[in-house]
DNA sequence: AGACGGTATGCTGTAGGCAGTCGACGAAAA
DNA sequence: TTTTCGTCGACTGCCTACAGCATACCGTCT
């Protein structure tokens, strides 16, 4: 399937240019990869999909290889970039990653975050719970995002929050898809967080994060675990033999 | 039998590289970068550093970029690539941040590390240590890094090998102009370090490198924190209306 | 003399174009 | 029929060129 017939089912959004087109580009495809518009494994040719999104096909390289330096596709030179393939071993290890990182947000959060904090962590929490009760995954999982984001912001080590929120948005690649449950007992966990974060107790913040975020893993692990093992899906370039004319 | 399945049975080791322009010249201006060749807050001239390595500005802008994404540069929008500022709270952030995931990669090794790789380990230590004997500064930063990349890798962990690389890299960075003493006493921890991981005693190496990085750690905010502030880098685009480069 | 606006300069951001390279397909030979 | 070589096509990587813009300089006004 050619990258402007898919366009033309969904919305061929051209990018509005308020920054940098590279910056726009940039979230477009991490928009479109996320959506699964773009499938992993996929080869994304450069001259596609700056027809795709009206731009030229320099914006799409640079983004593609700041895309490639995230860990969201994977550039193979002289052949191009592929949408990245998360392996079953690769998002264990992301998560256990994440895990690792955001337990130490906790725990500096637990000594760093003032009333102020506290008081951004609860809106965020009360949010979400909202936003489960009225089945709204996708607002759910955004606040979900956002709260693991405010907490690794509390620590005051923007080094540290900074990797977080890059795994963060990776794990959110690999985990939307099946992330469909687990719903209110993700959100008492966070308000039990927030409750030892209020208090300072890094130790017991600590623990409620790791716990949490291996929760979401094993939650992962055993629901992706039953999928069947997806075939080979080596990288080749060329997508488009022939056929310029009909879809079908 | 296929070739392509030998390799596949094998390390499939490709070809050192097609040698792609870009790959050349981000090293190069790490290299420039390191070497303080290219001083902090510097604005990066795109023409400037083409004509410089002999390539056209391309490679150049899209070095720049996957440089800003490991944050060696800042990339102003309009504005242009400046050298990155290393705060002395950022290094120590930095260092911190080190210190959390070579901790843990410590622990994983001292789990999964098998004898090829203990053998492996020794091996770098007798020469680091040989270097500090020889008074070969370089050499043994330069054996630092590749140990404790080592342990990284030993951790079975690859994202997590991944993002410790990244942060290496700074980290020697910020480091290496001040990494002139700390000699020996480095190796020994290492020596232990590699001993609790033969033991597979993942505690007292996660300990021993905790404590490892951090006198790391230490020693690098005595030494700078004697240091002047330097005068606000405000960064600004027209630096230079004559020529590049300062060796004259 | 100081402040403000106009102009000039050079840099960035983007577009278009060309050569090199890789993969695929087809033909020829075993 | 299977294997191997030659050719073709497409895409990537790189270079060059142009437009937009931010900054710096300078003249003029207050």
């Amino acid at each position: 399937m050619l990258l402007s017939d898919q366009a033309g089912t969904t919305a061929a959004a051209k990018i509005p240019r308020p920054a940098t087109l590279r910056e726009s580009v940039i979230e477009a495809i991490q928009e479109l990869i996320v959506s699964g518009q773009l499938k992993p494994g996929q080869h994304l040719v450069e001259s596609e999909l700056a027809a795709l999104l009206g731009v030229s096909r320099q914006p799409v390289r640079e983004a593609l290889q700041q895309l490639s330096g995230e860990g969201w596709v994977d550039l193979h030179p002289g052949q191009g970039a592929f949408v990245h393939v998360p392996t079953l071993e690769e998002a264990d290890q992301l998560l256990a990653v994440r895990t690792l990182l955001e337990t130490e947000s906790a725990r500096l959060a637990a000594q760093y975050a003032g009333e102020e904090g506290v008081r951004r962590l609860r809106t965020l929490c009360a949010q979400g719970i909202a936003a489960v009760k009225s089945d709204d995954v996708d607002g759910a999982v955004a606040l979900n995002s956002e709260l693991h984001a405010l907490v690794t912001d509390l620590s005051g080590n923007r080094v540290l929050a900074e990797l977080a929120a890059q795994v963060a948005r990776r794990v959110r690649w690999y985990h939307t898809p099946v992330a469909r449950q687990r719903g209110m007992a993700s959100w008492d966990e966070h308000t039990a967080l927030i409750d030892a974060i209020e208090a300072g107790d890094e130790r017991r913040a600590a623990k409620i994060m790791r716990e949490h975020t291996e929760h979401t893993r094993a939650s992962y692990m055993e629901q992706r675990g039953t999928e069947p093992v997806e075939p080979a899906p080596k990288p080749v370039r060329r997508r488009r033999p022939r056929q310029l004319g009909g879809a079908g």
